[in-house]
DNA sequence: CGGTGTCCATAGAACGGTCTAGTGTTACTT
DNA sequence: AAGTAACACTAGACCGTTCTATGGACACCG
């Protein structure tokens, strides 16, 4: 692909490198090595001059090499296996990403991002950690027995899993209580009168997809309600297909739960396309509350996740685990129900 | 801050380099590196061999040690000036990332993102350049003079600027032409009648939004009309308060124009605590169109603009300078108006 | 006065690649 | 058959750090 640094380009302001720092402060390179990190073996003095030399020159260690040398490299790695299209319609990245730059930005640390398609993500992380790219990953959208978890753990790679710790096999991982909120959805839709109440779901194989699906299977029946879940991709055009098909069914339902704000949005239009008025006919709660919620008329209803702080939380256990803390895994905040005005009792 | 690489990491899978497959293949390190980059030099049948070794080693070259040596490491930098929490909010960067993600995701690299805070944009730049951590950057939100230019041109960073030309000094550029959009925008809205158009711009120091003021203010002097521009800062917050300043003048704009989606959207909060009917009573244009603007009622008029590939044109033309092409500089497309249900005649 | 620490500072070997300047082999000229 | 060109391959320097030895200088101790 791209070719070599242009010429031009190296042969403009030629990096200071440490050697030039160490002439200018007439000492060795080992000595601006030592200065630099703070570790005892130069006198306060030597120091001192070392910092202003290399403050003159505009000096910092290049990473690459520090990198070889086995040090820390100020990045956290992310792979997201999306299409790109659908990266930029969907919030819930872009809020998990802004929580994860939060935290990142206080240690100045960058963030290293690769949407891939097919099922390269354990090579990229491989390539990531042992090239010493990356201190440490944060791993998404866990499947059931996730092929990355027995990989990554494998070569060591210091990583957070963003999932239920059953998904997570020896990784320290943050997650929410999603069965718990699942059984606040159906509660609360059941006291509203709700009898027969549909759910429209992630990916069948994401780890969370399942943990939803078998606590609303669970609570449904153990609430001698009427219940199915219908699997769509969170994708709006997915999402409002699964919706139709619930609502052809003869059975029809009076409210349906979904996975993530989009498709909700998008079950909207279903709903009007049916002559069906919300949530007088047809009661909707969304998931992955968003700016989108608000916007819509009737407003909808969700279970509010403050991905911003999930993304720092998590991020926050990342550096706990490449420091070598215990106990680092822990559950973040349970979402909550945001009552708006897509839910309401069933007509009569 | 974060440590060293944990032991019990690297003691872990210790990972193949070069020389395991030299050794396995029965080669010199040297050969390995040839084979790999499909250079002159080594037989066929070698070839193969050390490829087959490589594959059953799982080897990769270490692009921290290829940067070293002044090489290739499939990765472009993004540093983006903003509080954290407003990146998730603001749709425009997700679909610009996603289309450059697109345009990387076919070349198998990765972004470097980074947020800051204060101005230490060009610190960033150059540690990254000169450490060889990036092969070449995107530069936005460029303001007028910004020190980003000439500092970055100094130490020779391959980079395309967002933005017009005029901001963008020796640096190639992909920019949208802002002020033909105004002008579409003001001509519109004159046609349906408006005599009194204000606008609400962003932060006056950006580069565009200089661009777009100007332009705003030839055009509708031009034309004869009122014009009043009043500077907000892209949030919700700033843009209602801007909007509220313009009502609240003796002589009300019946149209107002505003530099992104989100300020528009809280406009139509404002609109109604003021009474005021949307559209009869007040058109409001926005820009940087966005799934928002078709999900609130009435849905938004805007100024539409496909993010997703501009980010992608960028992109490829950093590639273009990487690559030392000549001539990558080009307009991207321009926002063309798409006309909803937020804009109509001024009532009687 | 020799031995033993402590403190400063340095030399030099990694780290894992790339690349230049070779060294041997062949094969082809003449 | 000697000269040479083309090819296959390698040794070793180098990139910019970090880190482990190691060496001097000086003070303190017995």
């Amino acid at each position: 692909m791209c070719q070599v640094r242009q010429m031009d380009a190296t042969d403009k302001g030629r990096k200071a490198t440490i050697k030039d720092v160490a002439a200018r402060a007439g000492v060795s390179p080992s000595a601006v090595s030592i200065a630099l990190h703070d570790k005892p073996g130069v006198s306060a003095s030597t120091k001192e001059r070392i910092l202003q030399a290399a403050s003159e020159l505009g000096w910092r260690p290049n990473q690459a090499a520090a990198s070889l040398s086995g040090h820390n490299v100020h990045t956290v790695g992310l792979v997201i296996a999306r299409p790109a299209r659908m990266l930029g319609l969907e919030p819930f990245y872009m809020e998990f990403i802004s929580g994860i730059e939060s935290v990142l930005v206080r240690r100045s640390c960058s963030l290293l991002l690769r949407l891939i398609e097919a099922d390269e993500e354990i090579q990229v992380h491989r390539e990531w950690w042992q090239g010493g790219r990356v201190n440490g990953s944060i791993l998404v959208d866990l499947r059931v027995d996730d092929p990355r978890v027995p990989a990554l753990a494998e070569i060591g790679l210091p990583a957070v899993v963003v999932g239920h710790p059953s998904l997570a096999g020896p990784f320290a991982s943050v997650w929410t209580d999603d069965a718990a909120a699942i059984v606040e959805a159906v509660r609360y839709l059941a006291a509203l009168g709700h009898r027969r109440i549909d759910r429209v779901s992630g990916p069948a194989e994401l780890g969370h997809s399942v943990i939803r699906t078998d606590a609303f299977t669970a609570v449904t029946r153990e609430m001698g309600l009427e219940a199915r879940t219908a699997v769509a991709d969170f994708s709006a055009d997915q999402g409002s297909r699964a919706c139709r098909n619930l609502l052809l069914a003869p059975d029809r339902p009076t409210a349906i739960i979904f996975d993530n704000d989009i498709m909700a949005v998008a079950a909207l239009g279903v709903a009007a396309e049916f002559g069906l008025s919300v949530p007088e006919d047809l009661s909707l709660l969304a998931w992955d509350d968003s700016q989108l919620c608000q916007l819509t008329r009737p407003t909808l209803s969700a279970m509010q996740h403050d991905v911003f702080s999930f993304g720092a939380e998590v991020t926050h256990a990342l550096f706990g685990v490449i420091n070598g803390e215990e106990h680092v895994s822990h559950p973040a905040q349970s979402p909550s129900l945001v009552p708006r005005a897509s839910t309401a009792p069933p007509r009569r």
